[in-house]
DNA sequence: TCTCATTTGCAAATCGTTCGCATTTGCGTT
DNA sequence: AACGCAAATGCGAACGATTTGCAAATGAGA
């Protein structure tokens, strides 16, 4: 949990200001599970009486994803986009279309096959999207 | 290439109206050797003259969809969906962001991994979306 | 502190998609 | 073959997430 600091630094690293708004993005990922929608960022920064504009949050998470601090996602069915924080680490998640809980993994089994399709079709893979659906043990008798 | 009066049994099957809008609509996705978006079926079947209108289009593959007939997806960044007739066959894609190009592979690394999924978490698997991102071998130079 | 490019406030526009309702059409029944 | 009715379509307006334009505010280096 990274105070304020940390996040000018990483911010001046980008070269791109550090301003109280993306600061307290960032922090409002940090203390997320799972990914957020802008809504949901918007109305947490309300909650903490920020006065913030929806298109501001909208223009800060855009470059945050594009200076690769934030992943930008959609899951299925679902027409709003979501973020989270980017940890660095190669993860994935499974659904449940039930209760919509997201359990995430990292023993992804693509990288192996990235490395076939290499030699097979002479294409670099530069990145890859998974998502698993289905039921959770909670879900998978109402179903 | 069905003709016309497969489309019609098709769709009597599935407990809905065979109409020429759906059977149109059919035949543009059958013939197209990727998944379409709806102003690129809208348009094609202006070439064709016909009367139209583009809330038909979106009600047609919405309820092609339903029936499990079409598959409706997106691709990363990029806004509008995209659909394609369902031949009931495992497969993902491999995409080129430099051409856009997308080439289909069915021995799919999911498959698997789904098995170990229900040992290891008691999670029932209905469905994935894999895609994979990178360089064909024409566009790994411009990159 | 001064300067200037960057960021934000604010509101309007954009654009894919959905909805409402009157009219038409497909299809089972007479 | 004509009839009746639910389903499908024509047509236009609405919707909702996201983007954009421009003037005012602000961060960071000089
Ligand atoms: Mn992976
Ligand atoms: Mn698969
Ligand atoms: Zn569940
Ligand atoms: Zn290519």
């Amino acid at each position: 949990m990274p105070d304020n600091n940390d996040y000018k630094e990483v911010l001046t690293r980008e070269g791109i200001k550090s301003t109280k708004h993306r600061k307290a993005i960032l922090e409002i990922l940090e203390m997320a599970e799972t990914p957020l929608t802008v809504e949901e960022i918007f109305l947490t920064l309300k909650e903490k009486h920020a006065s913030i504009w929806l298109s501001t949050v909208y223009r800060t998470l855009e470059i945050l994803t594009s200076k690769d601090l934030v992943i930008k996602s959609t899951i299925m069915g679902d027409d709003k986009a979501r973020y989270e924080l980017n940890h660095n680490e190669h993860k994935h998640h499974v659904v449940c279309v039930g209760c919509h809980k997201r359990i995430s993994f990292e023993d992804c089994p693509v990288n192996e096959f990235e490395k076939a399709l290499k030699e097979r079709m002479d294409f670099d893979v530069t990145a890859h999207k998974l998502e698993i659906y289905g039921y959770c043990k909670d879900c998978k008798f109402t179903k």
